[in-house]
DNA sequence: GCCATAATAGGAACACGTTCTACGTCGTGC
DNA sequence: GCACGACGTAGAACGTGTTCCTATTATGGC
């Protein structure tokens, strides 16, 4: 697996080779159908025929632009943190220390995705089966996760955040995911999800 | 869904309800085949009319036994954890501090599932993408690696791990897990799974 | 031993992710 | 205009997890 310049024909589209007007706006209605699907009826209602038929497109189309179901689910979730991240941005995060913004951000966060569990089911579920091959998309979450993280931290923009403030956003950001699967599968509640996280950030943050 | 008692009769057979002698070889041939497809050939491989051949029952048995391809797997993870739970109980953990004795304990199981990096990825993805139904075992899993870890703080068997104590155990446990999936899935190598989990250790543990 | 019932074997059938084939359409260089 | 190649549509086909059905075989109570 080279890690060679993507070529632009033959290949699927992705987020940044936008490709003509029409491609975008086909590439829009696909992710969301697959939100509205994942929305109504989780990880098993968003079927391939089912996200092409909503979106008007044909199946083989479908799979030019996301070559997976898991690839299409994950790219879904890019675009939701995306547009949280980029809200986070805009704000003043309230709290005076590093430890009560982070958790004011884990929980925004966290609430937003429990009012929507069978969506966050849907996207969690693709984020865990991904393999390599969803490297790219993966990775674009994992950044702006880390870095809604050590915004948090640090609120002043102008300096970059220690290798330990990104020591401290990995693990926080890992223990938030586990406790987004145990939620997502039924094994643990939203206030026990909740409460972890905060003793998390509480032993990691402890000033 | 309720909680009751477990039906003994027409239900899947669990763990604990073992049944006959034949019923308990036919489990464990089961789940060694499972275990054998897994190692060579990862999550893919592990395909319900093959393990039911090797095992040589029908795929109607093998579904009375393990009701899901992710029931059977996660039963065969189970099984590999209590192994090693045992392993580690006889044992002396060496290391003066409890961030040594942990780390030595995550290293070791580490090390362990990275010698067979296919059965790790099927049992991993199974874990990850096991829900509510798969609740027992889960549990017991989850109950298995917090009682390594805790054991590892603190290897004097006569008191009770503290709440603060579990606590750190359940963190660790997260990373460890989210650290074990992107290895898995080829987002991160072996190296960078360990470092990141001494950096956690590291982090929860500073005496 | 014999019967009632549960368990198993064997395999067809179904669902959904994925791939493939055949054909139509659009847009670009000439 | 028009030929050509990339793109799109429609839908068949395939693989594997899961369900279902029927006949056969164990098993346990009498």
């Amino acid at each position: 697996m080279t890690m060679g310049v993507p070529m632009s024909t033959t290949n699927s589209l992705t987020a940044d080779d936008l490709g003509s007007a029409a491609q975008r706006e086909r590439r829009k209605r696909i992710l969301d159908a697959t939100y509205d699907l994942a929305r109504d009826g989780g990880f098993d209602a968003v079927q391939m025929r089912a996200v092409a038929d909503s979106a008007e497109v044909a199946l083989g189309t479908l799979y030019r632009y996301f070559p997976s179901k898991i690839h299409l689910l994950v790219s879904a979730l890019a675009r939701e943190f995306e547009r949280n991240e980029a809200l986070f941005r805009k704000m003043e995060i309230p709290g005076d220390t590093a430890a009560e913004r982070v958790i004011f951000v884990m929980k925004r966060t966290t609430r937003g995705l429990q009012g929507d569990p069978k969506l966050t089911e849907a996207l969690t579920r693709a984020f865990m089966f991904a393999d390599a091959s969803v490297a790219t998309e993966i990775h674009t979450v994992g950044m702006l996760l880390t870095s809604m993280l050590t915004r948090a931290m640090h609120p002043d923009d102008d300096h970059e955040p220690t290798d330990q403030d990104v020591a401290i956003a990995r693990v926080i950001g890992d223990v938030w995911l586990s406790a987004l699967v145990a939620w997502v599968t039924g094994r643990s509640t939203a206030a026990e999800t909740g409460a972890h996280m905060e003793t998390a950030v509480g032993l990691l943050l402890r000033d």
